[in-house]
DNA sequence: GAGTTTGAAACT
DNA sequence: CAGTTTCAAACTC
């Protein structure tokens, strides 16, 4: 074995050769552990893409032989239900698995991940354990050790040639087999993050990183957490490279796995405050968002964890029980002191986003978040925003005979019910963002707002919108042929004519203005983003609204054919609006469809958002038209409406049957 | 902080 | 489905 030193810094970096993996020195120290020889990949000719990277296949398929074909190892993760604990792969099994994943992967397609990954694998079987920074000669010495080291890269910056791994980059989490038949230790590269579980619970650790391998969702994660987690292992770099499992394992295994259950805090939370580093994890989960923005600040709407969940938006109820039990664990065996002032619904909708929305937005740019102020609607109607967004109200709202509470969790559930009855998508996101934006972050025209649309439209009739009365103001995305509004004049695009498709002919034009608009616009509300995007730093200053997440989300889904769909749509959904759209689209000269192929795997994440919310809409006025749903995998039909100077633009095309989310693929 | 305006949500 | 009412946020002063 050739292990030639080679730069750190390319270890695990995303498209690297097998030759890279094995030069790098943490395959050298691997190598270097264990008497046997790493066994070779095969090569591919494939390469990395930075696709396959982006999109985390989640599948949630239970682990079967298939899945491990495709990602070896941990890898699987990505395929796992995350709904599910991760036994399968527990214990011995996963041992078996993965060798078996291994030998699959040489026959088949081997891209640079898998390579390493088959070489990692290799040499996972073999009794070392990697250890960044406090790795323990014991681990390396030991045959099979009880402790299951995974590794995720994390943080694209990685390269930390000392020990390996710097604190800030990587956060470690020793994950430790107690229960199952010892299992070897096994690195695990993943992406970013260097992540060491060690916990009593290997279903949960394996829960983490299964969710965390999946690249996309990382981001997503790592929007939501893994900021806190660079904290804490800033503040307390002892956490992260040492053995303290709790903390570590906690904040990981939350932040993932909340998300998966479709949890997401708040957007506000999101936001790295800096008196929020201070605090600790515990604090974060159970402080309201708005603490941790300043503690000074009026609080606004304390987020508990829960509430992360709450984003999630899943059909999938979340419990706050389970939230509490996250919470208490990611705060390291801190029971949960304070009940938290605001929680999220056991079942939330991605509705809730909106409010949580704006307040991530006002938030984000200083505001505090805010509280609802109802008189007569009992926090029961949608007119509250908290209930709205799916949170209960707090202390700080100044609500008359709040039945937001938990105390009557049942009558809010109960309501909640009923308004999702009548109508499946009333918590849904109001503001869609599409996935081309996101997924061009980069280009010029994913600034635009043209991107993100407000599901239904607004009616303003007075306001032009130009005010916050307006939900797609308010949302900072663009008017659409979907709203009924009089004298638009919505700074981030305006409903151009009836049809989309005369957003095209005009869109060059206006498009730059808006941007330009936007962008300052945007400006505020980019924080946010920035979680969610990669932090890469493409962010454009796009006027998203925190709906983000869920489209970030979409990548996934639309690769990786996540369900999290299920999430989004969990309301029965029946029919995806096709009707409408259908009819619209193709009645307002469609053009064929223009859509590009990269247009095609953008706009997957907006159709399955478009879809998992809009689709079972009723909300839609015969008025308005909206965009549907594109379709699902098919690359050929779709509804842009993003807008580019050149083609890309607002392209409707009829759409046939709308496929199952499921079956998206 | 009170009052007005506005448009979504809810109701009929 | 359209029209009306209710509601609370947004806005103004």
């Amino acid at each position: 074995m050739d292990k030639p030193p080679k730069n750190p810094t390319s270890q695990i970096e995303t498209p690297t050769p097998k030759s890279k993996v094995e030069d790098s020195p943490v395959f050298n120290y691997i190598s270097n552990l264990s008497p046997i020889e790493p066994v070779k990949s095969i090569s591919n000719t494939q390469t990395f893409s930075s696709l396959s990277f982006t999109s985390p296949p989640p599948v949630f398929t239970s682990p079967h032989p298939n899945s491990h074909k495709e990602s070896r190892f941990f890898r699987c993760h990505n395929f796992v239900d995350r709904s599910k604990p991760l036994e399968s792969l527990e214990g011995t099994d996963f041992k078996e698995e993965v060798v078996v994943s291994g030998i699959e992967d040489l026959n088949k397609e081997a891209s640079l991940e898998d390579e390493e990954e088959t070489s990692i694998e290799t040499s996972s079987e073999l009794p070392q354990i990697l250890k960044s920074e406090s790795q323990t000669p014991d681990h390396s010495d030991s045959p099979c050790t009880e402790d299951v080291l995974v590794e995720a890269l994390f943080d694209p910056p990685r390269g930390d040639g000392d020990s390996g791994l710097s604190s800030e980059d990587v956060k470690m989490l020793v994950v430790r087999e107690e229960n199952d038949t010892p299992d070897c230790g096994r690195l695990i590269s993943d992406a970013n993050e260097l992540l060491v579980f060690r916990s009593p619970n290997d279903s949960e650790a394996f829960r983490c990183l299964v969710d965390k391998i999946s690249s996309s969702e990382r981001r997503f994660c790592a929007g939501v957490k893994s900021t806190k987690q660079l904290d804490i292992n800033k503040d307390n770099p002892a956490n992260g490279s040492s053995n303290e499992h709790e903390p570590l394992a906690i904040l990981p295994n939350e932040s993932v796995f909340n998300l998966h259950r479709g949890g997401m805090r708040r957007r506000c939370l999101d936001f790295e405050m800096p008196g929020r580093r201070k605090k600790d994890v515990a604090d974060d989960d159970q402080q309201s968002v708005c603490d941790n923005k300043a503690a000074g600040e009026s609080s606004s709407r304390c987020v508990v964890p829960e509430i992360q969940k709450s984003f999630s938006g899943s059909t999938t109820p979340i419990h706050s029980q389970d939230a509490v039990q996250e919470t208490s664990d990611q705060a390291e065996n801190e029971p949960v002191e304070e009940v938290p002032k605001a929680l999220v619904f056991p079942e939330l909708n991605l509705g809730s986003l909106k409010k949580k929305m704006r307040v991530s937005e006002q938030g984000g740019e200083g505001e505090s978040c805010k509280r609802c102020n109802c008189k007569k609607s009992k926090c029961l109607k949608l007119y509250c925003e908290c209930f709205a967004a799916g949170v209960y109200c707090i202390e700080p709202c100044s609500c008359v005979d709040c039945f937001n509470k938990p105390i009557h969790e049942e009558t809010v559930l109960a309501t909640r019910k009923q308004i999702e009855s009548r109508n499946p998508l009333a918590f849904a996101p109001k503001v869609i963002r599409s996935a081309d934006s996101i997924m061009e972050a980069g280009d010029d025209a994913s600034k635009t707002p043209a991107s993100a649309r407000h599901k239904r439209g607004c009616n303003c009739k007075k306001s032009n919108c130009l005010k916050k009365y307006c939900e797609c103001y308010q949302g900072g995305v663009g008017c659409s042929i979907n709203c009924r509004c009089e004298g638009c004049k919505n700074a981030f695009g305006r409903k151009e004519g009836s049809l989309l498709v005369i957003m095209e002919s005009k869109q060059e034009e206006d498009q730059e203005t808006y941007e330009k608009r936007t962008a300052k616009i945007q400006h505020n509300i980019e924080v946010s983003k920035e979680v969610e995007q990669n932090p890469s730093s493409d962010q454009p200053s796009t006027p998203l609204p925190p709906y983000r997440h869920l489209v970030i989300h979409q990548p996934f889904l639309s690769k990786n054919r996540l369900p999290p769909t299920q999430f989004f749509l969990g309301t029965g959904s029946s029919s995806f609006r096709k009707p409408d759209t259908d009819l619209t689209q193709s009645r307002n000269e469609k053009k064929p469809l223009e859509t590009a192929t990269e247009d095609k795997t953008e706009i997957m994440p907006e159709i399955l958002i478009n879809s998992s919310s809009i689709a079972n809409i009723k909300a839609i006025s015969p008025n308005s038209k909206r965009v549907s749903p594109p379709h699902l995998g098919s690359s050929e039909s779709g509804s842009i409406l993003g807008k580019r100077s050149h083609g890309r633009k607002l392209i409707l095309r009829s759409i046939p049957a709308f496929p199952s989310l499921n079956q998206n693929q």
